[in-house]
DNA sequence: TTGCAACTGTTATTAAATTAACAACTAAAA
DNA sequence: TTTTAGTTGTTAATTTAATAACAGTTGCAA
């Protein structure tokens, strides 16, 4: 098996990771670095250097024992298993907060990545650049996307119009969706689907804090009880 | 073991899950269903009927054997669960595209959860509102943050403001924090965290698209490959 | 009324992901 | 020179999550 299967074997949430090293490995880098153990990645990310390691064994990658990891070498490594040697075109459906703070947020950061195009029925919008971003209308979405080679489509436009948006990409060749509306999409076998939902997230803490909550309740209860008992001497 | 301490082993996945189902359900709500599947929730998720009915026994919910789930019990069941009691308020720092995204996609969507304060740094923002959320100055969050009793902090502001932006939620007592930039944060014990970052989950759509590129590229070339070696006799 | 198709609920199994354990090595300190 | 502290790389064990298998139930149709 030649390195490139090996890397379609990866684990899902070993390529989450990966993306998530090149980026803190990136801020190290303009701090002047050039080194970092396992245990300073695993401390960024929250996770154990075991962990880190491990994913960096299933990428075949060495450091050096007592220097750690050489981070523009992993940088690299990153990129060459990550990053489509091509590059990939991507294309925002829906101008709005969400669509504007991606590209903002994204723009320039990956050079193997660019956004190439945004989508919006608003005749406001369309015609105008967002960050160099041009907007399209809608109905051009099919060959914008053609010409400009688009294969992600990343859906912003408010719900209701999740459906026939996702539609519409797919008809227009697209290989892969990126929603972020909270309306759950359909796709064809062979077009990759990724969906999040921002309220799933914050009721996902809402939940844990809640718990946190309650748990500290409970041990002021308790300690309130044994003070009460004792003081019953 | 009460029914409280049950909810607390749920599997963190089983959590995210509940919160998903919630919303699938409220919108079949909307379309004057009573009654829903096990395989019609998970057609929606994009996960196994199996899935849906281990997630909804642990939860200790029963369906009708030929109806299915009553959709209103099943809500109000996992609002029972997930919510809290009294509700929690939300504050969110960074008025920026992502931060107005967040306020007008999650305004009134759940009422145990509401957005109660944004903060942000600049003079034009700070006095208004958005959707109704009034914005403050970022230097009064400490005050902010006690006064209207808010127990999670959303980070939205550019990543060069992240690090000092938790420092500061932190000390104002905050219970969770939902970074949403790209920059990791630390927090103390105690205080519950979760971060997002869009570029990875983009780098991960973009990785699976280049492996069916890829994998559609070698079939091409198998076919092509036969094809000579046919036509060679 | 009998059989069948379509569900649910639960246990058993498998797979994925994480963590633990530890050997091997290196550089610096004693 | 020897010891020690601190690393990496890898296998083994454990935990978590997902799937399979199937018994039990119901209502409809033959």
């Amino acid at each position: 098996m030649n390195a490139r299967d090996t890397f379609k074997q990866l684990p899902h949430k070993t390529i989450e990771r990966l993306s998530q090293y090149r980026r803190a490995l990136l801020i190290c880098l303009d701090n002047n670095k050039d080194h970092i153990f396992s245990h300073e990645i695993a401390k960024i990310q929250h996770i154990t250097p075991v962990q880190v390691r491990r994913d960096l064994m299933l990428i075949g990658y060495s450091g050096t024992l007592r220097k750690g990891y050489n981070i523009q070498e992993l940088i690299d490594l990153i990129a060459d298993i990550i990053d489509s040697e091509v590059g990939i075109n991507v294309g925002i459906v829906g101008m709005g907060n969400l669509g504007r703070a991606l590209i903002n947020y994204f723009s320039g950061k990956r050079h193997k990545l660019s956004i190439a195009a945004g989508f919006d029925v608003n005749p406001d919008k369309i015609g105008r650049t967002v960050n160099g971003i041009p907007c399209y209308e809608c109905k051009t979405m099919k060959e914008i996307i053609q010409e400009k080679n688009i294969e992600i489509g990343i859906i912003t436009v408010p719900a209701t119009q999740t459906t026939s948006v996702a539609k519409k990409l797919v008809e227009s060749g697209i290989k892969g969706i990126l929603n972020y509306t909270p309306k759950p999409v359909e796709v064809p076998e062979g077009v990759y689907l990724e969906e999040y939902d921002m309220i799933t997230t914050l009721e996902k803490v809402a939940f844990y804090v809640k718990m946190e909550n309650e748990r500290t309740a409970d041990m002021a209860r308790l300690r309130q009880d044994q003070g009460t008992a004792a003081s019953d001497f």
